[in-house]
DNA sequence: TTCCTTGGTTACAAAAAGAGACCAAGGCTC
DNA sequence: GAGCCTTGGTCTCTTTTTGTAACCAAGGAA
């Protein structure tokens, strides 16, 4: 049951690099959001809500290089592009939804874990302003 | 079959954090490598290899905040610290191996992509140095 | 006596992320 | 027809985050 050979040492590296890329602060929620359908980049960003216009942009750039979405871009005025997933893009959804349903079953344990581990290291800081 | 109702908007704010959190450079690696069994810190440091130790103490203390990872420090000389995942830290490990499991399954295709993308960018940049 | 060890911390440098102004260029309002 | 709005960016500047390297304690080994 347990995840048994997970160290192919050869690919840990490789896999490592992956997981720092794909792992973002932003990639796994816009693979989440295009998930539904292609969405352009202002909804997209409405959506988020707290991206940067910079960081969207640089976002969707590694996701469009790394073969996760296109870009169709339609020559109007103002400008239309849509960002959409690929077939490798709508595979990468499976393993982030269940990374997505820990962080929902086990958010609460983590917040509670938290404030007993701030609860903990409070009175050291006072007891160093003391001294 | 499809991820569905992915998107009960309330926690998605909540989930964006805590993926952000618990998806950064180190912190599914780590999480991997004490799947196995707990470690000392310099263990730890050899297998990640190319990690520094500022960052590794950040990232185990990190852990230990969201009660992922237990501390347990010998009195001893040279001193002896052991990190040990939780129980909650071994459930993440199921979800994490889903992601590494799509990345092995992967990475030859994002690799080719990227070949392909950058390919398509390099003349872009010939174009605009000749203009 | 000198060096090595572990598990850190600290100060400083480099890289990444965020904030915000600016842009093109056509449509709409007045 | 002057002025404003729109989208999907880019550019510049500031703030955070990461990384690098030096230092530390305190006992054991050479």
């Amino acid at each position: 049951m347990s995840p048994e050979n997970l160290h192919v040492p050869h690919e840990c590296r490789a896999v490592g690099e992956m997981l720092s890329r794909v792992g973002d602060k932003w990639t796994m929620l816009v693979v989440d959001l295009l998930g539904d359908g292609p969405k352009r980049f202002t909804e997209v960003k409405r959506a988020l809500g707290s991206i940067s216009q910079r960081m969207l942009t640089l976002t969707l750039r590694n996701l469009e290089r790394d073969g996760l979405v296109t870009r169709t871009q339609f020559e109007t005025i103002p400008p239309r592009v849509d960002y959409e997933l690929t077939e490798l893009g709508h595979s990468l959804r499976y393993p982030v939804k269940a990374l997505s349903d820990w962080v929902v079953a086990n958010r609460r344990d983590i917040t509670a874990a938290r404030a007993r581990f701030d609860e903990a290291q409070e009175p050291k800081r006072k007891l160093l302003k003391l001294a």
